[in-house]
DNA sequence: TTATATACTGTATAAATATATAGTATATTG
DNA sequence: CAATATACTATATATTTATACAGTATATAA
């Protein structure tokens, strides 16, 4: 997507204004009155250079006729694309496009945070707490966690979502099933980063 | 809200379309041409009828200015708005606005399948399937269910949310957790009404 | 019965509108 | 250096468009 002169996003903003307000697009004229233009063709050589550059489509001989070609996204304020990042055995959860196995469009509205990806379940360590292998786990980035907090760490390079319980400098990674044990760390000597808090879960049947 | 006649009902869909494919009201014209009216006039009485219930604006002397005054917003978003309903012990999960706790708005190519609601689940029931209570189970209306799918069914104005098998006529409904046991229903006996078809789950930590 | 609403056709036209053309000026790019 | 993009003014005009006016017909409400 090209980028847009000052003087071009101000005449894009004006259609979106228009049609927000009145529901329907500007005219030639009504581009040039609201943005001082003295002459109908300010408004129609800026119109041509949004059309080049694909923001707009501008239907000939039609009064009215510009649609503004902006994706879901930039059009809902909540609404939002979210990544979705397969949790690899060893490795940073990094949102770098070749970590993105795709994105989901959610409602920043549906969980208590914001979620900042999607973290995809490898194993049944979590079992107990209803996580199973595939779901997505919605995380919030954050360092603020609690004892309790089911959260996302990275220890030795490797990510790991479990239960976070901290006394003093021992941490313990505590799992939801007896079949696993937990992970304990002394944060003296081992390095842990927080990668975020659990806010949510996505399962697909 | 006065009720509209067919023709006019036509018309204001005609309009909606016209927004919906081409960013922009139609003309008069284009609406004749469209429903396959032969005069300017016919658009122009219908528009008038139209603004005099109030499910348009006509802004004088503009082309195409007709502002349809329903939230065209709510509307579009109304396509994603999916109620969630709260899973009582007994009773057909209606979407009776009382039974609505709420709507979450979600993308519909998030599932697998078309979500028609939310049920809001009770009981530990299903544990083991990962499913705790307070989760939201995705519904999907149909009457199609194979053996092993997680289904929603009303037996005797209760309804439940458990595996679906079905061996001649006895129909087992399998929970999840080993301190429950099967619902076995003689379907020569006692009626079942499928509601409908698990097809995913959110959870909000 | 007399309005009033619905549902059209058909014609006409003033006003709205897109769009071309002719300029001027500055900045950027190959 | 020429070409191209940006950013305007100013004027002209063919076409689009809203909208009024003249009819016809049916149904419903006061």
């Amino acid at each position: 997507m090209k980028k847009l002169t000052p003087q071009q996003t101000k005449v894009l903003n004006c259609i979106r204004d228009n049609i927000n307000k009145t529901g329907f697009p500007p005219t030639r004229a009504e581009i040039c009155s609201q943005l001082g233009f003295s002459s109908p063709n300010s408004a129609e050589t800026h119109l041509r250079a949004l059309e080049k550059k694909k923001y707009i489509e501008i239907r000939a001989g039609s009064s009215r006729g510009i649609n503004i070609l902006e994706n879901s996204q930039s059009l809902r304020q909540n609404e939002n694309k979210v990544p979705v990042i397969g949790l690899v055995a060893a490795g940073s959860p990094t949102l770098a496009s070749e970590n993105i196995e795709r994105k989901l469009i959610i409602d920043q509205s549906m969980f208590k945070k914001n979620v900042d990806y999607f973290l995809k379940v490898k194993g049944m360590s979590m079992l107990d707490a209803g996580i199973l292998e595939d779901d997505l786990i919605a995380v919030h980035k954050t360092d603020k966690v609690k004892n309790g907090d089911l959260a996302v760490m990275r220890v030795n390079d490797e990510v790991t979502l479990k239960f976070f319980y901290k006394k003093n400098n021992l941490l313990e990674l505590r799992p939801a099933n007896n079949d696993y044990k937990s992970i304990f760390v002394d944060l003296e000597k081992e390095d842990v980063v927080l990668e975020g808090l659990g806010v949510g879960l996505i399962r697909k049947n």
